[in-house]
DNA sequence: GCTTGTTTACAATAAG
DNA sequence: CTTATTGTAAACAAGC
């Protein structure tokens, strides 16, 4: 736990709102996005004045957190168990904070009702994307890899079987980018497994991960498609938030930022 | 019971 | 002064 020195704020408020300190704290992290405790400990490691009266602070955190259309809030992926969510910033949010200074920004950021619906279809899509290959991970065996690749998810869990009028191969993703302008693969687990994604049109790259999580002993096929989506969700984020809004001024303490121009 | 997350209400403060 | 943004409290639900 880092030492409170001169260069700090001490137990003096620091002079940033609860978005910019989640701001940071998110775009501190080298995947850009952070579950809850993890905002917590960016704060209060950097921070003194936040390591008390945390029940106030935290609950005016976590308000920001879902109030504030800035933040998305992104579902684990199935191989990264733990709890609660991560959250990240909305790639249109960065503009949020006007000539470096984070003390207060320039306009609330807010989507429109037609972007947040599709945006909160589509991660609600991934959210039963990973409790699908939760539940078939539970259910049956994990797939032999020899499993072809095109393999058609059957669903087998209790949730997957209410009532429905679709396919039962689609996953959760009826209603996944109804209106919208960004054009993505069905979310299908037909789709995803896929060795690659097709795209109809030469798109500009895709940044590559900053970590690709690939261990030696390949994953099984549904880690890999769970994986690859959160990458295109991670590149997506990035292209619009690149290069780093702020960095360290003082390496020792990380209480003072600086933001990029 | 605790953590995470959502939501409403209202006070306080900065910005125009 | 008026409005927009931010801070705080609180009720509540879900999941572990």
């Amino acid at each position: 736990m880092p030492r409170p020195t001169r260069e700090s704020y001490g137990d003096q408020k620091p002079p940033f709102s609860y978005i910019a300190l989640t701001a940071m704290a998110i775009w501190s992290s080298p995947e850009r996005m952070l579950p809850l405790s993890e905002i917590y400990r960016f704060i209060t490691d950097r921070f003194p004045y936040y390591r008390r009266n945390t029940q106030r602070w935290q609950n005016s955190l976590r308000h920001n957190l879902s109030f504030n259309d800035c933040f998305v809030k992104v579902p684990r992926r199935p191989d990264r168990p733990g709890k609660g969510a991560y959250w990240t910033l909305h790639p249109h949010a960065f503009d949020m904070f006007e000539n470096g200074s984070l003390l207060r920004r320039r306009k609330r950021f807010k989507l429109h009702k037609g972007e947040k619906d599709s945006l909160n279809a589509e991660l609600t899509a991934l959210a039963s994307f990973n409790r699908a290959f939760l539940a078939r991970q539970a259910g049956a065996p994990p797939p032999p890899p020899s499993m072809p690749s095109g393999t058609l998810y059957t669903p087998t869990s209790s949730f997957m079987s209410r009532p429905s009028p679709e396919p039962p191969e689609v996953v959760g993703a009826t209603a996944l980018l109804p209106i919208g302008p960004r054009p993505r693969r069905a979310f299908t687990i037909d789709a995803l497994l896929e060795p690659e994604p097709r795209r109809s049109s030469p798109s500009p790259p895709l940044i590559p991960p900053l970590q690709p999580h690939c261990p030696l002993p390949l994953p099984p096929p549904y880690l890999l498609a769970a994986q690859r989506y959160h990458a295109e969700l991670l590149a997506g984020l990035q292209q619009s938030c690149l290069p780093p809004l702020w960095t360290w001024r003082d390496t020792s303490q990380l209480s003072h930022y600086t933001l990029n121009s």
